[in-house]
Parts: structure tokens; C-alpha cells; sequence
RNA sequence: GCUGGUGUGGCUCAAUGGUAGAGCAGCUGACUUGUAAUCAGCAGGUUGAUGGUUCGAUUCCGUUCACCAGCUCCA
């Protein structure tokens, strides 16, 4: 819970930066100024933009004002006054139109004063003890509309004291340095290549071994959880999504080969839905199939713009651990608690369960348009997925809009460590598919009818889920994921021929194992070996090779000496088992 | 797509209008060394690309591509 007086002052906190950014450049236009996590931002329309300079500049001023003291004082005004105040502030007299109800203005001081409802701290002299600093100047679009004006957002970090100030800024630093996007490049799990293009990584072996082990464990255990595997094509002809409603809905988002118009025309596919209903409709099928599991681990393709792709979060090929359930509407609630058991089994074996949040993503319907069904329909589905949800005792907010254009979802949410939030896993309902394919079972009553379709990922994105588990590990993956888990090394070229022995047998074991023989450069492989946070660094010399024993160090600068081989096995297969 | 930033060998960084340079990594040879650096040598760059200004551009300007953050959109 956030703590709501810090909220007050850091949005009154806002107030004194408008103030101050008026004051110097007299041209800006304010617009507005929430609180956030870590304190605030504010939004002004000013064409020239604001340098480094200007900066430093904003932070002396709103000292400056905060030493005044002066105090928020409220003014009620009708719409015609306010209107006259804010004539020079085309945003504020925006915001006014979609007000009703009481108009209130604070005055902080004589010279200045802002559109707002409030509440704020009764004076400057309250907040004058908070440190702040000037985050982030970002373009942003008025009342987060692309089609407005794009605004220059000043975000702000604010806390109560110089030292949480100084925390959070250590925080966010530390954070920084597990952002997957540098450190997989320099871990070598993934590169891009100008000539392949935006949001088309390479992913390197390293990486690409990772993936594998993540895959091979998530195919097996939904097999054990009576899923069927398909292996479907990357492509097809328009008419599949003409019929799934994709077409109408989601065609900009598609890659089209040849002419659109044309009948011919080929789509990349941006899913596996509709492709895996036609496995479906491959014969009759009865209510004693159901449910029917399918999972494939599909390669998808959408066209993203070009400013949204980034690292491995957002990409235009990636690859899903996609899956849908054909099930009755009696089996829809166990099946949902299914598909989020799996999910949540996931994120603790990956180590992610505590960093998650749940989203009931609902549609908009003051935006009909960009769904298919009645809203009856959408009501009905809905308060079906609300009180699953509720039964389920998941602990969800709720977001209007969010839902796919057939169906509501549960999105389980994760952050990067720019907090910035993405979905790493969703289970959907959707009660229009299989009416739109002609998709039946024969009831026990003989009646034919149109099964429900919950469409789920079990880890998500393969590639967004490397990203969250470099940045979740800093690089130091759980063993059993590890793309090189032993690394041999031997100190001269006396002990060569044993580094060989040992890695081989490790190597006989099914271990990940390198060999590293450049010993004349010891001190230098140990130490990219530690960077590369190699679980196991097995460094022999002659005593190793005379004792046949070994001398290992353990990620974290754990040094053990003299342990046997079946020792150093024992220990790296608890690690895999152990999983985290 | 929009706003802003960045782009010099594999990596980290120099050079700022005047012949692109260093350390590490790589390769060759010597050394055989026990946890942050053994020695010597070699090789590696149309300074992301492209157009312009200039006697001369890595440096200034335009365009473009890629990367990064934010907005918008989304797995």
C-alpha cells in the first residue's frame, strides 16, 4: 500500500515544480502532476525542450520556492473563472471540460496557481524537508493520447529524506546493473544484428541452451499434465484469420506476404489459436474428449511499432508456450484453476512466484468496436472469470481495455528493473471462437454443442521469460539452467592431461562442462569464469593430479579442496534437482 | 509511430576539423607459473551507413539504420 500523506507531498511537491518551471520559462504550459512510485512527474508543453542545464536550474528554483513556505490555499470558482484564469493554459482549460461538479484552484503564493482537486499539504514549509531530484525528462502525449500533442514529462524521485533519497537512487543503480539487455549481451546469451533488423535477436549457444533446457522441461511437465503436443504451420492463407476475427481485429499487427487483397495472400502467423481449433475440427468429437489440451511451443510473429521493441521483452518473431483447452462450460472453472496452477507452478520453479501481480484485464466497453460478441456476452463471461478468480482466492486488480478482442484474461504481470510492467503469462476465456469455427462435441444428450476454449502460456514468452530470469539472477541462473555449469581449468600443462580426465567424466555424466586449458593464463580464466558466474570451477594442478582429487570453488567464492569426483557430481545433480 | 539520448576494432575507453591510439581479449613464440593480471612479437578500424559543408570530417549539418530510456501500443 502506498503510503498516502508521502503521496500528498509528493504531488504538492509537483505543484512547486510547475511553480518553479513557470517562473523560469514564463512560454511553458503546465498540464499535470501525479504522484508516482518513487515521486512525480510533471507535464508542460514547451517547444524548445529542457537542457542539463535548465535542470539544475528547476531544482535551485523549487528549493528557492519551498523556503518561501508559502501555503496551498483553496479556492472554489465557478466554470466561467476558471475558464478566465487558465485562458493563457490550453491544457488546464482541457482538463476543465472533462470536470464536473466543484472547481477548485490552488494558490500557492500570489504568483502562481493550478487546476486542481487536490488534496495537497497545507504548506510549503511541510515538505521542506524533502530531497528530490529531477529522474528523467521524457516525451509524453497529453492525457496519455497518441493523438495529442506530446508534452515534456519531468520525472522527479521524492522522499522524505535525503537518506531514502540516496537509497533509492543506489536501488535503482543496482537494479540497472541486472538489466538483461546488457548483461545477456555480455554474458553472451543473445546479440542483434543491424542487417537482421529491429526486435530479431540472435539468441548466441549460451542462450540458446537455456531456452532449450526451459522448453524441454515445460513440454514435459504439460505432457504430465495431459496436454497433446500439435506442431502447426508458421503460416497460412488469410482465410483462417478472416474466420477467427483476426483479420478485422489484429491485421496491422500481422505480417502479410504478397497483396492483401489478393486471395492468395499468406499471414505470418501472430498466434497458434486458430490453427490449433483446425486439430480440433480434425473429426467429431464428443463430450467424453473433453477437455482437450493442446500445448505447442510456437514461433510467433507480429509486426510491433519500431519504438516498442527492446532486448528480449518485445520482439517481432518470439516464441510461446501456447496452449488451448476445448472443455464444457461445467469444466471451464476447474480447468481455469488448472491453467493458473501450471502457471504458478512455473514461476516457483523459475524462482518469480513473489514477483508477479495478477490482472483481471476486462474489456472497454465504451469501445465496442475493438471486440467481438454482445456485451451481454462480455458481462456474463466476465462475471464468470470474476468469480472463479474470487474463488480461487487470487489477490487481482482489475483493468478495463486489457481484455483480447474475444475474451477476458487473467494476466500474470512482472517487472523489469526499470518497472517498467509486462505480461509474462495469461490464461483467457473465450466463448466466440468456437462458434465463429463451427467447433462442436455431442453432449450426452445428444445435443450438439460449441465448447469453451481457454487459451493459456504456462512460462509465457520464452525469450521475455530469459529476460525477467537474467535479471531476477543478475546472470547467476539457477544450475539446472545454466548453459556451462562446471567449468575445468588446469594451473600448468603438467596437470593437462587430468583437467582432460575430469572434464571428461563430468561430460559422461550429462553436465554442462567446459574445458579450459589456457593455463598459462590462470588468473585471467578464473576471473571471466566468476564474471560469467559459473556455478563450479573445478581448478587442478599437480597435487589435484597426483591425489586424484579435486579442488573447487562454488559460485560466491566458496573454496573446497580434496573432494572426490563423486562428490563434486552428488553436489551439482542436488543443484539440479533442487532446481532453485 | 512519437520525444529525447547514444553509435570509434570482440570488450573498456582516447583522439574534436589536420596521418584514428591504448589496455584487455585474439593469434605466434617463449615461460609452466595456484585465484585481478609472465614476457616478446603479430594482427585487428572505410570511426553504423549515406549525402552535404570544407583544401581537409570520426569531429559540423542533413538523411537513414541500429541500440537505449520514456510515451503510446502489446506476450
Amino acid at each position: 500500500m502506498l503510503d498516502e500523506k508521502l503521496q500528498i507531498a509528493r504531488h504538492s511537491l509537483a505543484h512547486i515544480l510547475a511553480k518553479a518551471v513557470k517562473q523560469l520559462y514564463p512560454s511553458a504550459k503546465i498540464a499535470m502532476g501525479p504522484a508516482i512510485d518513487d515521486g512525480f512527474y510533471y507535464d508542460f508543453d514547451y517547444d524548445e525542450g529542457f537542457s542539463k542545464e535548465n535542470i539544475e536550474e528547476i531544482e535551485k528554483k523549487m528549493k528557492e520556492i519551498l523556503n518561501k513556505g508559502e501555503d496551498f490555499i483553496k479556492k472554489v470558482v465557478s466554470r466561467e473563472e476558471a475558464e478566465k484564469l487558465f485562458a493563457d493554459e490550453p491544457y488546464k482549460l482541457e482538463i476543465l471540460k472533462d470536470l464536473d461538479g466543484e472547481i477548485s484552484v490552488y494558490y500557492l503564493g500570489d504568483d502562481f496557481y493550478d487546476l486542481c482537486a487536490g488534496p495537497h499539504v497545507e504548506s510549503a514549509r511541510n515538505i521542506q524537508n524533502f530531497a528530490y531530484k529531477i529522474s528523467k525528462i521524457n516525451g509524453a502525449y497529453f492525457k496519455g493520447d497518441e493523438k495529442n500533442k506530446m508534452l515534456q514529462r519531468i520525472y522527479v524521485y521524492a522522499f522524505k529524506s535525503k537518506a531514502e533519497l540516496n537509497e533509492h537512487i543506489q536501488k535503482v543503480e543496482e537494479a540497472l546493473k541486472r538489466d538483461h539487455n546488457k548483461l545477456g549481451r555480455e554474458l553472451e546469451l543473445f546479440t542483434t544484428s543491424p542487417m537482421i533488423g529491429q526486435g530479431l535477436p540472435i539468441i548466441l549457444p549460451k542462450g540458446a541452451t537455456i531456452l532449450q533446457t526451459l522448453q524441454r522441461f515445460v513440454e514435459d511437465e504439460e505432457r504430465k499434465r495431459g496436454y497433446l503436443l500439435t506442431m502447426t504451420p508458421y503460416m497460412t492463407k488469410k482465410d483462417l484469420f478472416i474466420v477467427s476475427g483476426h483479420w478485422d481485429h489484429y491485421k496491422d499487427d500481422m505480417f502479410l506476404l504478397g497483396n492483401q487483397e489478393d486471395e492468395n495472400c499468406v499471414c505470418l502467423r501472430p498466434m497458434t489459436c486458430p490453427f490449433q481449433y483446425q486439430a480440433y475440427l480434425n473429426k467429431t468429437r464428443s463430450y467424453k474428449d473433453l477437455p482437450l489440451r493442446y500445448n505447442e511451443t510456437s514461433k510467433l510473429f507480429r509486426k510491433e511499432a519500431s519504438g516498442e521493441m527492446h532486448g528480449l521483452i518485445r520482439l517481432s518473431q518470439f516464441t510461446l508456450s501456447e496452449g488451448h483447452i476445448m472443455c464444457t462450460p461445467e469444466q471451464l472453472e476447474d480447468i481455469f484453476e488448472e491453467c493458473v496452477d501450471l502457471a504458478r507452478y512455473m514461476l516457483k520453479t523459475l524462482g518469480l512466484y513473489e514477483d508477479v501481480s495478477y490482472r483481471f484485464s476486462k474489456w472497454d466497453k465504451n469501445n465496442k468496436d475493438k471486440y467481438i460478441g454482445s456485451e451481454e456476452e462480455w458481462e456474463e463471461v466476465q462475471g464468470t472469470m470474476r468469480d472463479i478468480l474470487n474463488d480461487m482466492g487470487i489477490d487481482y486488480f482489475e483493468a478495463d481495455g486489457e481484455a483480447a478482442f474475444y475474451g477476458p484474461k487473467l494476466d500474470i504481470q512482472i517487472k523489469n528493473v526499470y518497472g517498467k510492467e509486462d505480461t509474462l503469462i495469461t490464461v483467457q476465456i473465450d466463448f466466440q471462437s468456437a462458434k465463429r469455427f463451427g467447433m462442436e462435441y455431442t453432449d450426452k444428450d445428444g445435443e450438439k454443442k460449441n465448447p469453451y476454449v481457454v487459451h493459456r502460456s504456462s512460462i509465457g514468452c520464452y525469450e521475455r521469460t530469459l529476460a525477467l530470469l537474467i535479471e531476477k539472477y543478475a546472470g547467476a541462473f539457477p544450475v539446472w539452467l545454466c548453459p556451462t555449469q562446471v567449468v575445468v581449468m588446469n594451473v600448468s600443462a603438467n596437470s593437462e592431461d587430468y583437467a582432460r580426465e575430469v572434464y571428461n567424466k563430468l561430460y559422461s555424466q550429462g553436465f554442462k562442462v567446459e574445458l579450459d586449458t589456457r593455463n598459462e593464463k590462470i588468473g585471467y580464466k578464473i576471473r571471466e569464469a566468476v564474471a560469467q558466474k559459473i556455478p563450479y570451477l573445478v581448478v587442478l594442478g599437480d597435487n589435484e593430479a597426483e591425489s586424484g582429487k579435486l579442488s573447487i570453488r562454488k559460485r560466491g567464492n566458496v573454496q573446497i579442496n580434496d573432494i572426490v569426483l563423486d562428490d563434486l557430481v552428488a553436489m551439482i545433480n542436488k543443484d539440479i534437482e533442487d532446481k532453485i
